[in-house]
DNA sequence: TGTAAAATCATACGATCGTATGAGCCCAAT
DNA sequence: ATTGGGCTCATACGATCGTATGATTTTACA
């Protein structure tokens, strides 16, 4: 996502040099002024998109809804266990397959992407040794990883 | 997201031309320097945190949405291996799908053909109101209909 | 400070899933 | 005999899943 947008930074620091090069063209004016001020513009954009990023993304575990259900699971003298060696984060996505929510809607309820959530199943999957989420539910809950199923 | 980029390119076309169109014909040579490029700073810097907003910040999630369907049917008592309505068969498939097992592995045990094992879970998936067989085992779960998980 | 683990993201690809539609067969009840 | 429900099968299609690969960034720790 910096990435992103530094690279979205250059793409400025080209559009404000084309302009340049046809105002020079056109009207041959003064260009230390428009250089400085294309400077500062790019500048202040690069550190907006950071200030936006650091004060939105914020994927850590601290912000997840999920922590509170994780939370709730221990306190309900239901031990969530880790015999397979999972990440927090990996666990966190076991729970929310486990509910029955899609990729797409892990990706959301985490504010991570698509992709981080299928490599964090993938990974999952090959430390459980199994092939289908189903199969990962049944051997989490078999083994105390996720909350037992009420009723 | 591309639309994101777009939408602030389209931001900072619109900026660069008020800004030359202003030098031009009106204040832009009567202020101060200092002025003039804060003036820019301050409208890249908040283009800029809404850029790196609009990145970050991801919809809200979605969650199962059976839950109150759930808690009525089991507040009425109902027989369990009733609450769905399903036929022998389904409630066969239902019991292997939550194995883990995939509808080709199903089939092969049912002697059935891929197709009529897909025909049965989208019916199961229909009478227990659910899209995923994640969330079909789920709900089967708490209502008795396969076998609880063993520790 | 360097390093290892963790987390993130992207792209591509094949496999599987889930839905929709239409059809035929068997059996029990009307 | 007709009807309806359960079971079977097929085709097609879009959606989702799961794997593989490679990369960058963050974090924790020695």
């Amino acid at each position: 996502m910096v990435r992103t947008v530094v690279i979205f930074g250059g793409c400025m620091a080209v559009l404000l040099g084309l302009l340049k090069w046809a105002e020079y063209m056109f009207f041959a004016r003064d260009l230390a002024l428009e250089a400085y001020i294309g400077i500062v513009g790019l500048f202040c954009t690069i550190l907006g998109g950071w200030i936006g990023w650091k004060l939105t993304h914020k994927p850590g575990p601290a912000t997840i809804a999920n922590d509170l259900k994780l939370e709730e699971a221990r306190s309900y003298e239901y031990p969530i266990l880790n015999n397979f060696n999972l990440s927090p984060r990996e666990h966190e996505v076991l729970i929310l397959i486990s509910e029955g929510l899609s990729y797409q809607q892990i990706a959301d309820r985490l504010s991570v992407s698509l992709s981080t959530v299928k490599t964090h199943a993938s990974n999952i999957f090959s430390k459980m040794d199994v092939q289908r989420r189903t199969q990962a539910v049944m051997v989490a809950q078999k083994n105390g990883l996720i909350p037992p199923a009420k009723g």
